[in-house]
DNA sequence: CAATCTTTGTGCACGCGTTCACAAAGACAT
DNA sequence: ATGTCTTTGTGAACGCGTGCACAAAGATTG
């Protein structure tokens, strides 16, 4: 995936390991759209097929938050979904701001899955003057000078870094001396942050390298095997248990 | 990380570890840095300051690549980024078409770190036939029609889903039947793929979430050790050296 | 109430990735 | 040429994450 994950040396939270904390959210997405469908349970393998993990992953997944499930029947869907919004601070209201609004951060503004799960966007931040004022999304550009205010003023925790690579470290100075303690990095940057601060980085460069490379390795292997294996290549992976996040993993990773 | 990486089994491709090649585009960009500033050598222990991550970690990685550095002295800057360049396959020209082109895709086809490293933007696709022929990023628009041929007539391996979350698997068989071997996928769905297609999928919800969990849980524990703890928090951590990428996966992880 | 069947929860083993710590290698000075 | 100093490359130990396989728990049926 595109989104790298990265934070502190794995400090397992509260018992709960960090790959199962990537986990949740894939989880918490299937659920719900079981849940819009109006399904009162599901097994685990359902429900594991659906979230494109093994189903032995997810049921130690959920160990880890109790035993929330009943045998011989499966998970209240429901009931599963409050545990896991709970779990993940979604029952609460997180304001976040996202700072540089160019076709980037314009794109993450208008992107609807922030607004789905508690995540508001309080403010948007840009430096360029000529921006202020004008509307992205419904909400009006405030310029960089305001960014501590802004800050401090709503109470936000959570900062989007979506500027130019050169601005990224000092916009994360001043969102972090401002009080911010998670920030979400799409510049293609290493940011240096103090201790207890949390980084994830989403570098969509990264990730195409990584396709790429793969890619190669793909097209070697074709031509040193020649057309002998290639009719092997057309069965099909229906199970979608193999599927790994990365979170992915992925596009996105620890910093 | 808001990436997370996606794909089968971590076959070690050639003996390099999938977490090593997940790395080496962060290394590339730190001696790419490197270069323009014509250093001419530097050592594990600058180039993983720069890159991020520890230095044993980093000679280990470039073990794998082969033992390319000088005891005593360390790495060649150029021949480091030409080696670890063909490594990734980068020394070759990689089209890429972008279906969906909203504002998440528009973003993406502006987006210059595509075309810094061998991959070029060969075609932008979109289902709605009022796009078609208007221009984004200097490309017209196409109708997803033409997607079949333009996959073929340019060779493409490389496709971006950057659409609607309902319309990604329709959009991601179209493109693997039509030839492409790798996607990055930007909609919010679990997608299903033969064997042989690598997935790395971004999801910037999953990776609020992921942060809203570190958040909430260091919310819990300054309330639970009062103002006693707030204090040590002033630490500044300068060395950047445990910050993980996979991140973190990585935003992006397998998918 | 007993038997059967389904599905969870987890003990255990395995493998990958990380980190330490050091020997080997080479540069450099004398 | 010998010795010293720096830095690489890697052997080995450790820890986390994954997946198997099964016992325990509860539903369901007769």
């Amino acid at each position: 995936m595109a989104t790298g994950r990265t934070h502190r040396p794995a400090t397992r939270s509260r018992g709960i390991p960090e790959a199962t904390v990537a986990r949740l959210p894939l989880y918490l997405r299937a659920l719900t759209a079981l849940s819009e469908r109006s399904v009162p349970t599901v097994s685990s393998e359902e429900l594991a097929a659906a979230a494109g993990v093994n189903s032995a992953k997810l049921r130690k997944d959920f160990s880890y938050l109790g035993s929330y499930g009943t045998r011989g029947v499966g998970y209240d869907v429901e009931y599963l979904v409050y545990q896991i919004s709970r779990e993940l601070g979604l029952t609460q209201d997180w304001p976040v701001v996202i700072v540089g609004i160019g076709n980037l951060g314009a794109a993450l503004a208008n992107y609807g899955g922030f607004a789905s799960r508690g995540f508001r966007v309080a403010a948007l931040i840009d430096a360029d003057p000529a921006m202020a004022g004008k509307p992205v999304a419904g909400i009006p550009v405030q310029h960089t000078d305001e960014l501590e205010s802004i800050i401090t003023d709503n109470g936000v925790s959570i900062g989007v870094i979506a500027t130019p690579a050169g601005a990224a470290q000092q916009v994360c100075d001043r969102l972090v001396a401002a009080g911010v303690t998670s920030i979400l990095n799409f510049a293609p940057t290493v940011l240096s942050v103090p201790e207890g601060v949390d980084v994830r980085k989403v570098d969509l460069s990264i990730e195409l390298q990584i396709l790429a490379f793969h890619e190669q390795r793909k097209a070697g292997e074709e031509a040193a095997a020649g057309t002998a294996t290639a009719p092997a290549a057309t069965a099909r992976k229906d199970s979608a248990t193999d599927q790994g996040p990365d979170g992915d993993v992925p596009a996105v990773m620890p910093a």
